[in-house]
This record gives C-alpha cells, structure tokens and sequence, in this order.
DNA sequence: CTCAAAAACCGACTATTGGTCGAAAAAGTT
DNA sequence: AACTTTTTCGACCAATAGTCGGTTTTTGAG
C-alpha cells in the first residue's frame, strides 16, 4: 500500500532527470523503464500517459522555485530587492547548470512552454502582492498590476532563458521594471548585479 | 525538371493546410501523402523530414508576413503609425480566421514556438530601423533599440497571441511601448484601437 | 526521332514509439 | 487458510517517421 507511492516518486525522478538530460521528446517510456527496471505495464499502473507524467514532472519542479519565492516572499527584504528575487528564483539557470542547457535547447520545446506557462501563472499572484506592497510603501507606482507583472515575468523569461544575453539585454530590462512599475529611475538598476551575473557581452 | 518544383510547392501548400486545420504534431506523413495521392518514397524524394518540411511551410509563412511588414515601412506614415502596423503584420490573428485558433490551441506548441521565433528574428531589424526613423524625427528617445524592440515583440506576441487578452492588457501594453521607446505620453495609447479590435473583457 | 541519363516516383519494409490487457505474483485482511 | 486489493509482468497492438532498391517518366543532347 506505501510501496506504490515510493516507486512512483522513484519513477519521477528518473524522468526528471532523464528529461532534462536528453529532453522529454527524447526519452521513450521504454528507456525510463529499463532504467528504473520494471515492466511495461507497471509504468502505465503509475502513469495514465506520458504527457501526464510530464505534467507531475513539471509540478514537481515547479514546487521548488514555488517554495524558494516563497521564501523571498517572507523575508524582511524591501519590496525592491524581492521583487528581484522572486523574478530571479523564477528563472533557473540556478538550479544545475545543466538544467538550462536541456530545457531551451531546440528540442525540449514543449517542455520548456509547459514549464514556462506553469511558472508565469505560480508567479503572478506572488509578484503582484509584492509591487503591491511596494506601492504602499511609495516605491512604486502603477496599475493594472497583475497584467504589468505578467509582462514582466514573460519577458524576463523570454530573454533571460536563452544562453545569448547581453549586458544590453540586462540593462533594458531593468529599465523596463523601472518604468513598468513607476519605480524611482535608478532605484532599480542599481542592483542589476542580481540578475544577469556575468554572461559576457555577445560580439 | 520543373515538375518536381510544381510537386513540391503542392505539398507545402497541402501541409500547411494541415497544419493550420490540425496542428503539426496531430498531422501524419500519411496522411498528407494521401491527400497529395503520392507515395511514401516520393515525399521524401522532396523532403529530408517531416521536421525539415515544417521549416519550409514556416517559411512561406514568415515570408508573407515579412512582405506586408515591407509594405508598411515604405507607406508614408509616420514611425508611430509604421511601428503600430509592424506590430500589428507580425501578429497572426490577421491572416485566415482559423490560423491563430489552430496556432495556439495547447497542441501545436512545436509550430507555434518555431514560428514565434523567426517571427521575431524578421521583425527585430524591420522595426529597429523604423523607431531609428522615430528618434531623427523627434517622436522617440531610447537607446539599445534592437533589445528594447525585441521586447516589444516577445510581449506583443505573447499576450495577443492568447484569445484571452483584455482591455487591460492592451492598456499596459501601450504604456510599455511608449515608455520602452521614450515615446511622448498618450502619442501610443491613442490609437490602441489598431491592436486590440474588441476582444471583449474577460471574466 | 532516339536513347540514355536524370528526375520523379513507387510501395513494401523497418524500427521505434506510446499505449493496452489479461493474467499472475505480492501484500494485506479477516 | 481463504479472500481481496495492490502491484507487477510482458506479450501484443496500432501508428508513426523514415529507408531502400527498383521502376517509370521526363528531358535534353545528338
């Protein structure tokens, strides 16, 4: 009655690792079942499809960069510097460093759009209520908060996901905050630090 | 020697078709060669794979809405005009009335990615050149126009590419665009009728 | 017009895929 | 032990993208 439970989180962190090493297109059910050593049928005891296991692999790590906003979200940390890090616990690229690499390579589309729309719609409520704050506290100044928020997730993920972004890259979108969220100018490029790291400037 | 070229044209012009009706993933090299009434062998004479045939249709795709773009940069309108309807030729949603309604269903993430990017790849020069034309004239004022553009056209993409966009998406996103360009306040926003049309408020 | 080379075409075949199913083994219950 | 429930098994299936050797059709040079 428990062995069930434990040979189904086995089987999804074999997928989990097996997609993003080589892509959910990429792996077979037939290899994450030789890998984890059991029969046909028992994965489909498991799992009602493939793409339903995606769907919990995908949860699962959505879970954890959920929890870490989350925490961010608790800290005594000014409106500015969480906004910050909820975007920044929202973008991998943290994680491993191969989990980046396998979710926006040309395969792995569907991965990537799945994770990416699951991570916008998690995001949003906890963003909002963070530039929320930030009004309240006059740092900011903006309506329509959740489309502006939206905006913001997307294009952060858009851009920063690909491994080609420049410093050029990092300064507009700092700006972009800045001026989405009526912020003070400079009250956010000052900590662009955060964001972009070092990723060196493209030719 | 030219009839392969008629061929060929034939069944990019049937796979489109398909592809739009069904979605590229839901649509069998089966199936189009019996549509096309050709057999397996002399469909791929003509194509390497199915994948590589989508690039092809996505490419005649792009290209129609590239010349329209074209169209609209050598109209004699003003930058602000010209940018609305660059935005606007590379938003789908035009076109048939069926192409976003297959393009988008949660299916079809493939196509939809594949044409999102090279969407963007065509447009990024088109419009950097027209808000160029923007700041000699004196209607914008910005720096690093390529990303800022680039921006633009992620977001504008992403959000009216979803059939549930509201007024207040269509507000923001006009917000942003004037200030992401250094445009002067309410020059945008007063024509945002060019692109939303009425999609109704949600909820 | 002739005829060989090039282009176009054919369809049976393969390998791999995601998924089904009925039956059997394990585990738990009484 | 006798039963019920949970878990496992693996042969089987239908659909799929792609291959290949051979055949027909087109075409253009002589």
């Amino acid at each position: 009655m428990r062995k069930g439970e434990r040979r189904k989180e086995e089987l999804l962190d074999i997928a989990y690792r097996m997609f993003i090493s080589k892509g959910y297109e990429n792996t077979s059910v037939d290899e994450i079942i030789e890998k984890a050593g059991i029969a046909k049928g028992t994965y489909y005891y498991y799992f009602k499809s493939k793409e339903q296991m995606l769907e919990e692999v995908i949860g699962m790590m959505i879970e954890k960069e959920k929890r870490s906003a989350e925490e961010v979200l608790d800290m005594p940390l000014d409106p500015i510097m969480k906004t910050m890090g909820i975007i920044r616990s929202f973008t991998p690229e943290v994680d491993e460093q191969t989990i980046e690499e396998a979710l926006h390579s040309p395969e792995n589309i569907v991965m990537h759009e799945k994770v990416k729309k699951r991570l916008i719609e998690e995001a949003v409520p906890l963003l909002s209520q963070v530039v929320e704050e930030g009004i309240k506290e006059g740092l900011f100044y903006c309506d329509h908060i959740p489309e502006r928020v939206r905006v913001l997730l997307v294009v952060s993920n858009e851009i920063f996901n690909e491994e080609t972004f420049t410093e050029g890259d990092v300064l507009v979108f700092m700006d972009m905050m800045e001026k989405m969220l009526g912020a003070n100018p400079g009250s956010l490029s000052a900590i662009k630090s955060l964001i972009g790291g070092d990723n060196g400037t493209k030719e």
